[in-house]
DNA sequence: ACGCATGTTTGCTCTGGATCAAGAAGAAAC
DNA sequence: GTTTCTTCTTGATCCAGAGCAAACATGCGT
């Protein structure tokens, strides 16, 4: 499962080369990767690079969908607000995950960083010609779509039958998985969102992700180190728990 | 929310004289509404009816996605397995909703019918052809999963926070919601669901709907007819309880 | 019409996680 | 360094919904 990284898919359809977006400035974007080296330089101009900080909005829900983004560096949070006031997070995303696409006139969630980071921004009518001139790229936003909507379903199956701490263990072991596919070694992780964060993604309380770590800590399957690092010292057992085999070590 | 309800936004772009798909082999499928008389002919000799019977598999998870299927009578069910066995229905679909669709080798879920009746199948790779010939067909397949991703993200703000009776309440909407795009009329509708396919695919047993429709019909918004047709007497309250907005009626 | 299978309702108990409340530990500001 | 703010942890209680069990419908096959 890994419900909070839909360019998973992406990733692996591809050379390794392109594995990740570290330079949108010089065209690698996951998005453009599937274009030759002119079509690369077609793209090029139309994009913007912006730099955002901590807990920026990146877009709100209700904004005009005018443009669409490329994460570049940094994690975001989607989150969606419901009419009577209670907030939902619908999902993280990270370097080289698509944000804000949509056929819709205005944004149906909102953005927001969880950490520094860079975003390259592509006006929407751009993106359409784009897509009538490079129909290769339109059928990657298909995929890309399709996995994503794969990733929800897995999400909605976690949501639906399984326990708080098999939803955390699931979460923690799907981070790792997102920071290792972008390079990262070592076995300790960033954990920029906060519990409440988790909670809301997870359907759960701050007070009840809290504990659920606590308990992971106090079986030695993970170790804290500050508020905003994670090891995994076990992570089989916290991938057991995510699958639901709790207990089959007979 | 409309949860169940994938095409309802594929309708919505349509003139009213394609706006169900009731006769396949007419070629006045949702698919492929939009291509001219002349790829509508091109596209016929491509696809196969076929008939099912209440309960049959359309596909099953982990078949070979050789196929994608267009829903053209009837009402169906996708459901998945956990490894653990658990099974989960991640969403019912309805006439004119395509069934299947997905870049990957195999059906991450299966479909199962709930009723009698018909489907109209094309083999995936004719569907890659035709993609390459009418560009805006896939453009329509993006469209419409980009919809879908939209639908499911509602139904994971659903299971995350709503609370059983909102769940169920919403539900009964949506599926009425669906019954009436496609042309149904009138007060009563179609349950073609048990109570352990509603309580699977909203994350709740078969006795916590049971008992959400039994208080239902207590406060007289709903009432049954036999086990498989409901009128929903007081839509408007269903509709405010599902919008969360429990008792605002001062 | 009868019997059987499948699905539904309802009552009861129990538990996982929500909720409320208080403190502890980091991080940032001065 | 100290203060202050935010986030995290832990404890205690409560309740929505799960789980179990026992009737009760409905509809199908014969």
């Amino acid at each position: 499962m890994h419900p909070l990284d839909a360019t998973r898919a992406l990733m692996e359809g591809l050379g390794s080369e392109s594995s990740i977006c570290m330079k949108c400035g010089s065209r690698s974007v996951g998005l453009c990767a599937p274009l030759d080296a002119a079509a690369l330089d077609d793209m090029s101009g139309e994009s913007e690079r912006l730099a955002f900080d901590q807990r920026d909005a990146i877009f709100r829900q209700g904004d005009a969908a005018r443009h669409v983004y490329t994460l570049t560096e940094g994690m975001a949070r989607l989150t969606r607000v419901l009419p009577d006031g209670r907030q939902a997070v619908i999902g993280f995303r990270f370097a080289g995950d698509i944000l804000g696409f949509t056929p819709e006139a205005e944004h149906a969630f909102g953005a927001e960083m969880l950490t520094r980071g860079t975003v390259c921004r592509l006006d929407r009518r751009r993106l359409e010609q784009m897509f009538r001139r490079y129909p290769v790229m339109e059928r990657r936003f298909l995929d890309l779509c399709v996995k994503e909507l794969s990733a929800s379903q897995d999400h909605i199956l976690a949501l639906g039958r399984f326990s708080a701490e098999e939803r955390v263990a699931a979460f923690l072991v799907s981070l790792a998985e997102a920071q290792e596919r972008r390079g990262h070694v070592g076995p300790v992780f960033d954990l920029p969102t906060t519990r409440a964060d988790i909670g809301e993604f997870l359907g759960l309380t701050l007070e009840t992700v809290s504990r659920a770590v606590s308990s992971f800590r106090k079986r030695g399957w993970i170790r804290l180190h500050g508020h905003s690092g994670i090891e995994l010292s076990d992570r089989n057992a916290l991938a057991c728990l995510a699958a639901g085999e709790g207990a089959d070590a007979a």
